[in-house]
DNA sequence: TCTGAAGCTCCAGGAACTACAGCTTTGGAG
DNA sequence: CTCCAAAGCTGTAGTTCCTGGAGCTTCAGA
């Protein structure tokens, strides 16, 4: 039992990267900028992690893919280490984010609207057009005022 | 009316920011990546615009508000000065930004979905829960495979 | 023991600005 | 005409989140 608690497989970093999905560079970036810990190095000097190491940075490659910034994925992970008062706090990140996420796609969609009307007014063909959507660009009364 | 031509009314760089809505550092950032080309200068070195350059500026403002890299801005700037054969690349451009803003869109609704489903497990209440929203981010099963 | 893959540090770049430091020019008021 | 604050100038560094390279060292298997 004791010796089964040290056989702990540990790892060198491009193990991690693998197993994880994130590049060896980022994770050495996420070390840098603190968000993943340091770990012990070999005699070489290499880092080897083990599996504390490996479920952190799952953590942060999730909330990354979610979109979380850096900064709010630190306070994530303090939250996440001190249990019990994390609720509140942590729920706020989120609800702030998904709006950023809402306002993000509100946004693109009056793009997607108006770049759908430069993109078609000419449909690529021949020189007629002496082109739509450059004088689409260049004159801004044409828009649906969609964008600011 | 060639005391008229003359008269064509010459603007500093902060004029010129406040009619385009750019920013003066903007500008001179547009300069120096060659998208706007340099105006004249007075005797004392100060950048002096004229008409041209703002209509310039403006196609260039209308492009970014519309999400177009500069790269392909510097294209479209570059076919909006050689009329007539223009169009065909254009559009390739515009339909190719569509392309990715539509891919955009549909990336943060995914997005959207699952971040609506982990800040909401949460309610932000009390200690109870221990935190739902934390254990979503570590544990990447619960989640709909939205998102890679 | 040897060798080639993997690891190390440090630094530059990229996209598109933004901001500062430390100076000079401008243009209107007095 | 003189003053002075606001605006302009150049050059450099910082922002966010990585990514890639140079030039070196270590590791692990044959």
């Amino acid at each position: 039992m004791t010796a089964m608690q040290k056989l702990e497989r540990v790892m060198p970093i491009g193990a991690l990267a693998e197993r994880t999905g994130v590049k060896v560079e980022t994770i050495r970036y996420y070390e840098q900028v603190g968000l993943l810990p340091p770990p012990e190095r070999s005699e070489g000097n290499q880092r080897r992690y083990g599996r504390r190491h490996a479920e952190r940075l799952a953590f942060i490659k999730h909330a990354r893919d979610l979109g979380f910034a850096v900064d709010n994925i630190r306070t994530l992970l303090r939250l996440s280490d001190t249990p019990g008062i994390a609720c509140d706090e942590a729920h706020a990140i989120s609800v702030a984010h998904l709006q950023e996420v809402r306002d993000k796609i509100a946004r693109l969609r009056s793009l997607e609207t108006e770049l759908e009307r430069i993109a078609t007014t000419c449909s690529g063909g021949v020189a007629a057009c002496d082109c739509a959507i450059i004088e689409a660009l260049a004159d801004h009364r044409q828009c649906s005022h969609a964008h600011h």
